[in-house]
RNA sequence: GCGCCUGUAGCUCAGAUGGAUAGAGCAGGAGCCUUCUAAGCUCUUGGUCAGGGGUUCGAUUCCCUUCAGGCGCACCA
């Protein structure tokens, strides 16, 4: 919100003329509690310290040279212990809904991003079976996130990394491969690790259905033909389920491209260059101890081969060469003891640690008929993304997924999700919207119009404090959303929309927005509801969740 | 053993870089539908911010420590 760039220029020559410095954190914020108005500023406090100054006088100076300054749109009067409370005047408020039907689905973006680029990986699980629940939450904690930091001014690529090249695939084609035998008719032993779960014999099934004679190939050629086209069913399947979840990736890439060109050859050499490369015990290594870590990793095994850690290298330095400014990786929690290692060898790159951050998702518990449902890929006993969303719907899921800090464990409670009611936050928000629509469809039936952009005239009989309230929290939504960006948490957002509603609900059963006999007051709250309509909307986007007109 | 995260109302959780009397929702109690969607609203009960130290004008927030949970410590991915 502009509320405070309004005040600042007043306050920096008030406080020049006090010969007092503009200090360097932020003086004037929205206060906790609006009974302090609507800015509130301790700079009494920030500024009395150090230059031996009585708070209380500063605070007392500052207000009434304020007033003096800008009588058009404030008031501002010293409170408590040093504090000075703003209170804007109700024209100032009301300014705020032509600026809403101006920028429209824009109303909230900031320019604070400044253009940088950004890639957020996300999702990128192995293709080694269907999403489960807690890569839905990835999901959309990185799909929202990529919204969301676009309209802080980001500009933001997303990618699926897929780990195509390890032994989790050649386990994968060895399990498709011997379920085929089995299928055929063939005696086979299983190996320890392996994929169980139907969709590895449904895949096997569907495979021999297209060649019967499949199981005549030779074990190599067959595991490699299995593994192909496995990946792929299960990839597509993978695709698909996003698709239904709102989720979208603008890349896929490939693990085994990487080992094919020369990214994990460029990443050596720039780790070697900067001195942090060595061999040991016929194994190649890259000193991350030096840079944080426990202890030194392997990148090139004894036998070979790469580790993980050496193609995740590769695959972030290609991103910084790629000419993205900022990575953001969003992991699993239990990946948590990865972080300091790939700080490690971003810092080895020669970039920023600040270009670089990991949001975790921690663990989602699912629930069903008031039991913990449990899920491990391996056992096939997980509850899948596509089950899910099924039951539950998009939206709800993912504004569920959404409303809590990422970094903490998540009860998804199928039962609740499911209830159409204020115990499910996104029909509450939802119905919120719907209820605006509502009302200006009625309005509209009775021959009320309303223009495109309103003007301070029509606006002036907005006086309630439920009138104010509604503008007051719209107001901060621009700030919340540039706020929740830099702080790469999604979940602030979803907590503003389901206070904006709470509100919203309050003020439709307390006033009556069309009022029969004064189309003055009809009019100035049908605008009024229309800008909020469009703040729950733009909301709702950086959520991925859709604002139905009617409910 | 080392490291990371968590601990706020009976339950599920917000509290953004320290600020005024710690907030929501659910559950419990009492009310509101012959005007715009009751999928809603209003009022109310409920707290030693896990315990203890420290930093300062001031701490739920920062530092140390204890306790209780979760997770991670591979030439796996």
């Amino acid at each position: 919100m502009h509320a405070v760039d309004c005040l600042t220029g007043a306050l920096q020559s008030i406080l020049a003329e006090e010969g007092l410095a503009w200090p360097e954190k932020t003086v004037i914020e929205p206060p906790r509690d609006p009974r302090h108005g609507d800015l509130s500023s301790n700079v009494a406090m920030l500024l009395a310290k150090p230059a031996k100054k009585n708070p209380r006088e500063l605070a007392q100076t500052i207000a009434e040279k304020l007033c003096a300054a800008r009588p058009d749109i404030a008031h501002a009067e010293a409170a408590g212990p040093g504090f000075c409370n703003v209170t804007f005047t109700e024209a100032f408020w009301h300014a705020l809904v032509p600026e809403i039907e101006a920028q429209g689905d824009r109303y909230g973006d900031t320019t604070g991003g400044s253009g940088k680029k950004v890639l957020l990986e996300y999702v990128s699980a192995n293709p080694t079976g269907p999403l489960h629940i807690g890569h839905g939450r990835g999901a959309a904690v990185g799909d929202s996130l990529a919204r969301l930091l676009r309209r802080a001014g980001y500009t933001v690529d997303t990618e699926y990394y897929i780990n195509d090249a390890g032994r989790q695939m050649r386990l994968l084609g060895v399990s498709v491969w011997l379920r085929a035998k089995e299928l055929h008719g063939m005696k086979v032993t299983w190996p320890e690790d392996y994929y169980h779960g139907d969709y590895i014999i449904d895949i096997a099934r569907e495979m021999l259905a297209k060649d019967p004679a499949l199981c005549e190939l030779p074990d190599d050629e067959g595991r490699e033909r299995c593994y192909e086209y496995a990946m792929n069913e299960i990839l597509d399947g993978i695709k698909a389920d996003m698709k239904d979840f709102r989720v979208e990736h603008k890349r896929f890439f490939s693990e085994k491209s990487l080992v094919d060109g020369h990214a994990v050859d460029a990443a050596f050499a720039a780790l070697g260059k900067a001195g942090y490369t060595y061999d040991k015990d016929g194994a190649f290594w890259f000193a991350t101890q030096q840079l944080g870590d426990d202890k030194d990793r392997v990148l090139r095994k004894q036998d070979g081969s790469l580790t993980y850690f050496a193609t995740d290298i590769a695959y972030h330095h290609d991103k910084f060469e790629r000419g993205y400014d900022w990575l953001i990786d969003v992991w699993g929690a239990d990946h948590h003891g990865y972080i300091p290692r790939m700080r490690a060898a971003i810092q080895a790159m020669g970039r920023e640690q600040a270009s670089f951050d990991v949001v975790l998702i921690q663990l989602v518990n699912l629930i069903k008929d008031g039991k913990p449902v449990g899920m491990s890929t391996r056992a096939g006993t997980f509850e899948t993304l596509h089950d899910v969303v099924a039951e539950v719907g998009t939206d709800a899921s993912r504004f569920m997924f959404l409303s809590r800090k990422s970094d903490s464990p998540l009860d998804f409670d199928l039962d609740v999700v499911k209830q159409r009611n204020l115990e499910n936050p996104v029909y509450y928000v939802q119905y919120a919207h719907a209820r605006i629509c509502a009302v200006l469809r009625r309005a509209a039936e009775r021959g009320i119009r309303l223009p495109d952009v309103t003007d301070a005239a029509l606006l002036a009989p907005l006086s309630t404090p439920e009138d104010l309230a509604l503008l007051r929290k719209a107001a901060e939504f621009g700030n919340m959303l540039a706020q929740a960006a830099q702080a790469l948490a999604v979940h602030h957002v979803s907590r503003y929309l389901s206070d904006l509603a709470g509100m919203l609900h309050s003020y439709y059963a307390k006033q009556q927005v069309i009022v029969a006999d004064d189309e003055v007051v009809t009019r100035a709250r049908l605008a009024l509801l229309r800008a909020i309509a469009q703040v729950v909307r733009n909301g709702l986007d950086v959520l991925g969740v859709t604002a139905p007109d009617q409910m």
